[in-house]
DNA sequence: AATGTTTATGCAACCGGGTTGCAAAGTTAA
DNA sequence: TTAACTTTGCAACCCGGTTGCATAAACATT
């Protein structure tokens, strides 16, 4: 289908099958982080355990990223087209409390924290609660 | 029992039944956060649904404070005495995948997050995964 | 002390997100 | 064509969390 979104399926190694494709389709197309039950409902007849590992697949080869929000469920987003998914990577995510979409905020880089000595450092979460603009007005 | 925990809950408005004391024994023996699951497993007779409503109300009331930090299992702390959860309340968490613990990294306050115009702060969760200085040696 | 009212507890059942085993279908390589 | 591997679909399960409801305990009023 979709020339864009296979080629991001081959430079991060993943086999283009109908239902990979169409995934990524609907994951790039989203504005804020998606569910696996709210992606579940965007199809009509998809088995819930294959969308399942599709998204763990893609986001073992860093296609996606998960975002915790504290909602139970876990959010999913494409990762930008160079990331790797380290530390300076990342990104803050918020969840807006009223339309309860969880927004990456790519422009906001994870600032450094300084842990105490003896501590690794292996990635960090940010997920900051509040308003979003869009419910703002 | 315990003059200083009755005195917690008193401050924090919450009734002293045998439960609670029991609980907020065990919140405040522990070194690191702890979940539902674990806190009932420390007792012989517990029901799980009166230590769920006491977590409730313990953080209701601001005498603890939850973490999520992606394992699946909402963590319990208690607050620092003055604690009122509010944004310069907060601290930094640590998710050791070594040991499993979490650890409330007290001395560290969350930083400064500034948002894109119009979204509006309430509160910020920040958990840094890696390995702690007891897993480090 | 006896009564009614509020609050806390215990039990059982349920919910929802996530996860797995296994067999069938599809793909790829000899 | 055959064999080996990968992906998909289905069903069943796990686990943390949550709720309804009945009982018990605490509290207040007479
Ligand atoms: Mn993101
Ligand atoms: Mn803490
Ligand atoms: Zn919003
Ligand atoms: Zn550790």
């Amino acid at each position: 289908m979709d020339k864009q979104l296979d080629n991001r399926l081959q430079t991060r190694n993943i086999k283009p099958t109908a239902m990979r494709q169409l995934v990524l389709q609907v994951l790039s197309e989203q504005k804020t982080a998606i569910s696996l039950p709210e992606l579940e409902s965007k199809f009509e007849n998809a088995d819930r355990s294959t969308l399942y590992r599709t998204l763990k697949t893609f986001e073992e080869r860093k296609l996606i990223h998960s975002i915790d929000d504290g909602t139970g469920a876990l959010k999913y987003a494409v990762c930008h087209e160079k990331c790797d998914c380290h530390p300076e990577d990342l990104h803050v995510h918020f969840y807006c409390i009223k339309c309860k979409n969880t927004y990456c905020l790519t422009d906001i880089p994870v600032p450094e924290i300084n842990l105490p000595v003896d501590f690794d450092l292996e990635s960090i979460n940010i997920v900051v609660k509040g308003v979003c603009a869009n419910c703002n007005i």
